[in-house]
DNA sequence: AGGGTAAAGGATAATTTTGTCTTTTATTAT
DNA sequence: ATAATAAAAGACAAAATTATCCTTTACCCT
């Protein structure tokens, strides 16, 4: 695996926040949980640590919500490294705490332009774009 | 993390068996758990897994150990198929069972060619191939 | 044959991750 | 003010991963 369980369900349900609500019109953790197919009070855990970063917003009572202001631009790696920390993209992969450019692990040649590749696409893949995509049923969540 | 801590211990020990044994010089658990301090018992179980899936070979008794016939090219996707399986590969980065290249995740086109990339470089570097640097000390595995 | 050695295998434990349930707090509408 | 609503927060439970220990089996040497 890649992310972590949690990471899946961070980066679905902020793609589906994102496509699906509005300051004046947010979803709740049931809907979120019913789009995205993930167990709904675990999912609550998730929303409230993007929600302590900033990553998405949220408030409490009737019509409350999460939601995402439409003009804070969002990216992909925001959301990775706000639950899975950024060490996919920075530390060892065969977990030596030494390893650096000038004394290498096995694999770091060959890892580390690829994980260059990784940051890069996950910089660039902001979730305004994934919106348009996913409500013309392109993507999809669950 | 791109590898279970299982895959790291099981890596780094099978580049330390490649270089540091032949069939008649076999290294122990012992050994081997020092030189890429890993946790004893449980770098067994690792190994013990490798041997079953034919990627080590190991002897019980005296002089016994783990050991690679040097002529065995074994290759570092080798060794994660057998620990971690192959989902890095294949199974979609966000858990939805269903994403193909037909109907895609936010995500699917942005890593596909990246885990690409990932299968190629693992399937061309093979344990042979590391071991001369590791002695040369230019990699390390603790 | 018998004793020593080292992996194999099984049982158990600790830790982390994932998931559930209940109570509290903030917000809205009446 | 009060009742209803929905996230926040905390306690708890299950499952998976990581780690340890002990017994068994295979192998070698004398």
């Amino acid at each position: 695996m890649m992310f972590s369980k949690s990471c899946e369900y961070a980066i679905r349900a902020a793609v589906y926040i994102a496509g699906e609500s509005s300051i004046s019109n947010k979803v709740s953790i049931v809907q979120i949980a019913h789009a995205i197919d993930s167990p709904k009070h675990f999912t609550g855990k998730i929303l409230q640590t993007l929600s302590r970063k900033k990553i998405i917003s949220s408030l409490r009572g009737p019509h409350g919500g999460f939601y995402i202001d439409n003009d804070s631009s969002v990216f992909l790696i925001d959301i990775i490294r706000a639950i899975d920390g950024d060490e996919l993209f920075t530390s060892c992969v065969l977990g030596l705490k030494k390893c650096s450019d000038i004394k290498t692990c096995p694999v770091h040649e060959q890892i580390q332009p690829i994980r260059n590749q990784l940051t890069i696409e996950f910089s660039k893949k902001s979730l305004n774009e994934m919106i348009l995509d996913v409500k013309q049923n392109k993507y999809f969540l669950k």
